[in-house]
DNA sequence: ACCTGAACACCGTTCAAGT
DNA sequence: ACCTGAACACCGTTCAAGT
């Protein structure tokens, strides 16, 4: 009886956690939503355009205070939630759909430089996460014990190079 | 009269800088060998494999030496020269092709930490480049003037924390 | 507003067979 | 060792038409 788009945006993310970006098809979207695949394009112009919205929504509950490491760590999360969230939203990110407001909400609690060497680093590092939680599932490559602590390490090595800075910089 | 491994990754990476990862396609490469897709699979078990020898060919020719910032801004280079380097090459890092080394010789330069920071942000920066430079060819985006200078800026950062850390690190 | 049906121009991969 | 020919099970997208 009619999907919104809001459905079609929900339909996908599920469709994407249980499958994977590899196998995320608008033709599987569509059968998940017992419609023909032509439907979609009632709701959406492309492919594309759909993992920009399902990016926005990926992040969209995270809030970014002035408490950066922890806000680091529920961005972190969000991506985490969704399999091949990071890599979803990192390419969505280029293209600045959703995410500038969370590069805008870390600016205001650090600086400009700090904020999207943060961005670049959490995304990286999750997406990276992400592929390696599924090559060791697969068995293509030994598990890393210590992986999942050297995100906080690189964290903390960038923030303690933004307290180094600060002397420096203008405020 | 018969092409070789190296004739396959050759044309693959010139298709690659060609068309971009979107478009490369096992059956354009196929045709750009005068040869049947079919014939590819002699060489390669499946176009994952491929992409993976793809990515240690695009950096294999970097050295890393004592100096950080050079070495990451030769390995910064090769990624930017062909078109979506930076996406292969991280992708294929997370099963370690090739990439492992590159660790290894950073790590010898720094330590285990910061090797692993700086290449997380090196590889994601680097892919935001190569896709902010395709949205803002396409005209989806309006370029960024200061976008470049922030690689920069973001090494610097990382820099100055490793420096202000390896104080209170062990050796 | 939301969808169907049919079509177009593609994919990756397998496999028996050829030289 | 390297390749052909044919097939299988898929893709994203368009477009006229229906309700």
């Amino acid at each position: 009886m009619g999907n919104s788009l809001d459905d079609v945006v929900t339909a996908a993310i599920r469709l994407l956690d249980v499958w994977g970006l590899e196998f995320f098809s608008m033709r599987r979207l569509a059968t998940e939503l017992s419609v023909q695949p032509s439907a979609l394009y009632h709701h959406v112009a492309n492919k594309q355009e759909l993992l920009g919205l399902m990016a926005s929504r990926i992040v969209a509950g995270v809030d970014i205070d002035a408490d950066v490491v922890a806000s680091c760590h529920r961005l972190r999360n969000a991506l985490l939630a969704v399999r091949d969230g990071a890599e979803v939203v990192a390419t969505a990110a280029a293209f600045r759909l959703g995410v500038s407001e969370l590069e805008n909400a870390l600016t205001q609690a650090t600086s400009t430089d700090v904020a999207r060497t943060l961005l670049t680093y959490l995304l990286g590092h999750t997406q990276a996460t992400q592929l390696h939680r599924q090559a060791s599932q697969v068995g293509a490559i030994e598990p890393d014990p210590q992986w999942e602590e050297s995100f906080e390490r690189g964290l903390e090595l960038i923030l303690a190079g933004a307290e180094r800075l600060s002397a420096v910089d203008p405020a």
